[in-house]
Parts: structure tokens; C-alpha cells; sequence
DNA sequence: TTGAAAGCGCTACCAA
DNA sequence: TTGGTAGCGCTTTCAA
């Protein structure tokens, strides 16, 4: 049924190592086995079983890549930047969706490590300390995330978080709600102190309205907190939550930007597709994934040891859903 | 490093058979001896190497799933159905984006088909003959496509466009534009299919623009050619395109629904955020996922064999993008 | 109930 | 340049 070496080493008459050589290390082996190599291995459709070699070898050419939600649209941003360029290094890919549970990161982590060289591990929720000892063995690249010396590829969340107070300000708000995204996010703890930092720069008094899910859902249960708020523009920690929060207000007649203008945060695809479009902080998601992803590579061939971390810009996008504040 | 089998019998103080048996087996050992081994691997953090089990048993625990295109919504849907689905029955998930290439999908199957038990082949672009090879080598389940004897699920698109039809003729329209997806996919074909049969049966002429890629540009691109065909309304191969042509009629100031309806397929998410909202033909997504998984896994079980087609109910999502036809 | 041994497909070392 | 051999971590006979 299936193809073996050995196979392939009959059909060509010659044995199973020099048939792992011609494939392997074409220079190592006369051209005339290696032509005979070759066109039996093609004859026979040989596919070598990795999961084989990579008992011997001690490398799986797999990597895994973990995070919290596939239906945050920017998941699949940065899984598909990620697979381009693991393919073009010849390695698969281990998905895995943890839905934004610690305990199931923890745990998929630990099932998918014998069958990884390394892990890409987007936003993950989990503790330092778990990241730090899974950092020690095994090569791991974090996305989203800074956890002690651990190579990592984030976003410019605090000059995100500045351009957009910079943006508010200038419209005339003075008062701002901010809709926190997931406690077990870092990037939620980092864009909330910048933004605690930025408003206090500017004078900028802030509400904060307390954390939702990073979902939909979340911005249309929190919309009407913010209201009451008092607050003349929103900020909040992902453009899913403003969507929602847009949706909401939409449905109670509330005008954006005329009565209340919302920033969201990430840029992804659809924020530019409501309307009124979402002014949003732009993450730069195939970036991240494809900087990621050659970091990782880089760590795996050992071409780079080490502490590495990779700061990538943002930058505001400003469209329809923020104006100037309403006078009061 | 790494704590093998060997690693747990030598605390346990029993031989790697007996250590194989207490974490398959309970069964077949002594409650004891059981406890000891239990208590060796917890305490050195064992966890087997997969990869090396399925050497001998010749079952990985993985799944394939291979797809076209994560950047269109629907398939980050079905992936985290699969995921949440496959992780119950303790399967980790192998994934493939092959950016809409056949030749790379064939590619990615073979060098994946020795890591994981079974296929699930989203929206497959390659050949009925390379599929039915592939489902002759190992267990394969196909999404959104129905190839041969292969076991596949599938939406009823046929359904799906007859609702369409039936309400736009009931809205009065009666020149209809067809804005066609992919050559490559089956979906494609489906759709074109059922809506010209549906049209004629309701004596609705319809003009068929040509083909588009899946994406937004694609609908962008196409807006012009369908006003310029004199329909009053359009249905669109997905969602996508139909957002896309919304975009570009909006920006040439021309009405949605009042000059133009629009009909898309798919029912994501975004179709129904956007203004007008999208009316469009909803495929259950993650209902395709699950029940692909389980059919694949009961596949791989043996408790299932031959030839399944499943078919899911599509549902129309009348929206604002529709409405009646213009006196012309 | 347990251990020894063989073998899954592949690579890598050592001789020849 | 080539073949034989050992071994990667695990499972699975086969005996004891």
C-alpha cells in the first residue's frame, strides 16, 4: 500500500541509504545512482514520511501556531501570511484554536511540542511563567505578546493609542470611554495603558466602561454603558467591539460620528466596509505573521539565538465614524 | 531533554511495555503497577511523541484540512468548527491555505497524507480524477463539492438559488445579472447551474458577466459590466464579490436597492454589518465543519464506509440590498 | 501480569 | 561512492 525507501531502493537496485542520500544530499552520491534514484522515487510516487525522519533527525519541518479565536478576522490575517511563508521553507503548519482559554493553550501547547521544531504563538492568553518554561524548550516566537526574553513580534500599540487620542483631541473631545477587550490580553493591558498615558497628556478625562469579549456581541452590550457614560467618543480595544458597539448605536438612533464618535483598533477588512466607516488603528497583520514566521525559521536554523523583539508601526486610519464632539 | 517511554519505566521501575500498557490499557495491568507508571509520568511531565507512535500503530491523530483561501470568511467558519470538533475526538489539525492553486493543492495533499489519518478538503479546486485518486489512498471527505463516490458535504445551493429567484421575481425583476466565481469551483458551477434554471422557470432573462476571483476586488471590478448590462438586479457567486460591488455601486452614486439589487452567497458575517445590509443566501458554515469532522472520523474508525453525500439546508437572508425592480 | 524483542520508515555513522 | 548497521520512541507480538 504505502511507499517505503526500501521500495524505491529496490526499484532502483541500490540500498535504502544511498537512496536517503540522493534525495537528501544530491552531492554526496554518483549522478548516474542518483538519476536512477530519481526516476524509481518518481515511479513509484515516493513521498518520504516525515513523521519518520523526524525520529532520526530530530526535526519534525513542522511548525505550530496557536491562538485564541479563528473568528477574529485577524487571526486568519496573519495564519495566512504565515502559511505563504512556511511553505516556501517547506514546513507544515499545526493549528490550533484555544478559544481564548489559558488552560487549553497550556494543554495544546504541550500535546503539539513533540511534533513542532517551534511555535508561533499568536496573542496568547496564558501566564508568563508558562510561556517562559515553554520558551525553554523549544523554540517559541510570540506574536502580540512581550513576555521576558522571549523573541517577539508586537504592534506599535502605544503610538497607535497616541495617534488616535491625538485625532480625538483635536475634534474637540474631552471626555473618552475606553471598552477594554480580554484581561488575559496583553495587548488589552498595553493599548489600555497607552491610552490612560495619552489621555492624561492631552487632559483627556476617561471613562472606563470595564471588559467584554473581544467579540461582536461585546461591543453591542456595552454600547449603552458608554452612553451613559457621558462620553463623546469611544476607543475600544478591538474593531469587533466597535462594530458592535456601531451596530448598537445604529439601532438606537444614536448618529456617529454627530452624537458619538468611535475609534476601534486592529484594521481589519471590515471596518472599511460598514458604514460610517470605522476610524481604526491599523495593525500591520500579514506583517506581523510573515516577521513572525521568518524570526521563528531563523531561531529553528539556528541563525539566530537569543533575545529578538520586533516592534512593527501602526497607524490610524481615519474615516467616518469619528468627528468633531458634539457641543454640550 | 526530551522524556521518553524509557525515561517513565526506569522511575516507575518497570519495563517501557508495561508503562505502553498502563497509559493505553488500564485494563491489562495491574491496578499497582498502573498507579506507579501513572505517578512517574506526571511527575516528568511525559507526554508520547506522536509522531513515534504512529510509526507502529499507524495512526497519527491528525487531521488534514486543506482550503483555498483563508482570507474569505467562510473558511476561517469551518476551520474553527473543525478544530473544536477534531480536539474532542483528541485529533490535532494539520492546515493548508493553497491560495486558490490546484496544482498546489495536489502538492500539499501528498506531502501531508503520510502525517495525518484522513482529508478534509475544503472547496477542493483540483481534479475529479486527482480527488478520486486521493480518496482511492486514504480517507477523504469533501466539502462543498460532490466528486464521484468520495464522501462529501454539501450545501443546497440549487435551493438556495431558487429562493433567490423566487424573490427577486416576486420584487419584479426580470433581467437578472449572474457575476460568476472561481472556473475552478464545483460551488461555482452548482450556482450557475441552479440559477439558470430557476430563471428560466420563471422566464427571467439572465446575463452572465464572467468570471470573477472570490474577493471583494473581484466585485469591484465587475460593478460596471453589471450596470452596464441593463439588469435590475444581481446575484453574485459569493459574498464577497456582492460587498465588493456594493462598494463600487455606492461610490458611482448609484442606488442600492433603488436602482440596483444585490444578492450574494454565503452569509457571512460582514454581509450583514455593511449599509444597505446584504440580502444573500446563508450556507451553514460551521454546521459544514462539524459534520464533515464526524463523518471523517467515523470514517477513520471504520464505523462508516462507502459513499456519503450529506446536503445542508441553505436559508435566503432577505435584506436591505433588495427591493423592487425600477420602472424602466 | 510482565518483560524481551522485533519492527514501523528513515537517517547517520562506520567500514569497505 | 556505497552498503550494512544501529537507533530514533513507540507499540505489539510472543514467552515467561
Amino acid at each position: 500500500m504505502t511507499v517505503t525507501i526500501k521500495d524505491v531502493a529496490r526499484l532502483a537496485g541500490v540500498s535504502p541509504s544511498s537512496v536517503c542520500r540522493a534525495l537528501a544530499d544530491p552531492g554526496q552520491v554518483r549522478p548516474g545512482t542518483r538519476e536512477r534514484v530519481l526516476a524509481a522515487a518518481r515511479e513509484l510516487a515516493y513521498s518520504p514520511n516525515r513523521a519518520a525522519r523526524s525520529l532520526s533527525t530530530g526535526r519534525t519541518g513542522n511548525i505550530g501556531v496557536v491562538l485564541p479565536d479563528m473568528a477574529n478576522p485577524v487571526f486568519p490575517g496573519i495564519v495566512k501570511a504565515v502559511q505563504t511563508q512556511a511553505r516556501k521553507a517547506d514546513h507544515a503548519v499545526f493549528l490550533s484554536d484555544v478559544e481564548e482559554d489559558p488552560a487549553l493553550e497550556v494543554h495544546m501547547i504541550r500535546t503539539l511540542a513533540k511534533q513542532v521544531d517551534g511555535f508561533l504563538l499568536c496573542s496568547p492568553r496564558s501566564s508568563d511563567g508558562h510561556l517562559r518554561s515553554f520558551a525553554d524548550q523549544t523554540p517559541i516566537v510570540v506574536l502580540n505578546r512581550r513576555v521576558g526574553r522571549v523573541p517577539s513580534v508586537t504592534a506599535d500599540n502605544a503610538d497607535g493609542m497616541l495617534q488616535a487620542v491625538t485625532h480625538l483631541h483635536a475634534l474637540g473631545h474631552r471626555r473618552l470611554a475606553y471598552v477594554a477587550g480580554p484581561r488575559t490580553s496583553w495587548s488589552n493591558r498595553e493599548r489600555t495603558r497607552s491610552l490612560r498615558q495619552a489621555a492624561a497628556s492631552f487632559g483627556i478625562e476617561l471613562v472606563e466602561t470595564g471588559h467584554v469579549p473581544p467579540e461582536l456581541e461585546g461591543g453591542v452590550a456595552i454600547a449603552d454603558v458608554v452612553v451613559a457614560s457621558g462620553a463623546t467618543a469611544a476607543v475600544t480595544y478591538n474593531d469587533l467591539i466597535a462594530l458592535g458597539m456601531l451596530n448598537r448605536l445604529h439601532a438606537r438612533g444614536i448618529g456617529v460620528p454627530g452624537e458619538m464618535s468611535v475609534v476601534g483598533f486592529d484594521g481589519i477588512l471590515m471596518s472599511g466596509l460598514v458604514s460610517p466607516a470605522l476610524t481604526t488603528v491599523a495593525v500591520p497583520m500579514e506583517q506581523l505573521g510573515r516577521v513572525g514566521v521568518d524570526l521563528l525559521l531563523e531561531l529553528l536554523a539556528g541563525r539566530r539565538t537569543g533575545s529578538i523583539r520586533r516592534v512593527l508601526p501602526t497607524r490610524l486610519l481615519v474615516r467616518a465614524s469619528t468627528g468633531p464632539a458634539p457641543h454640550r
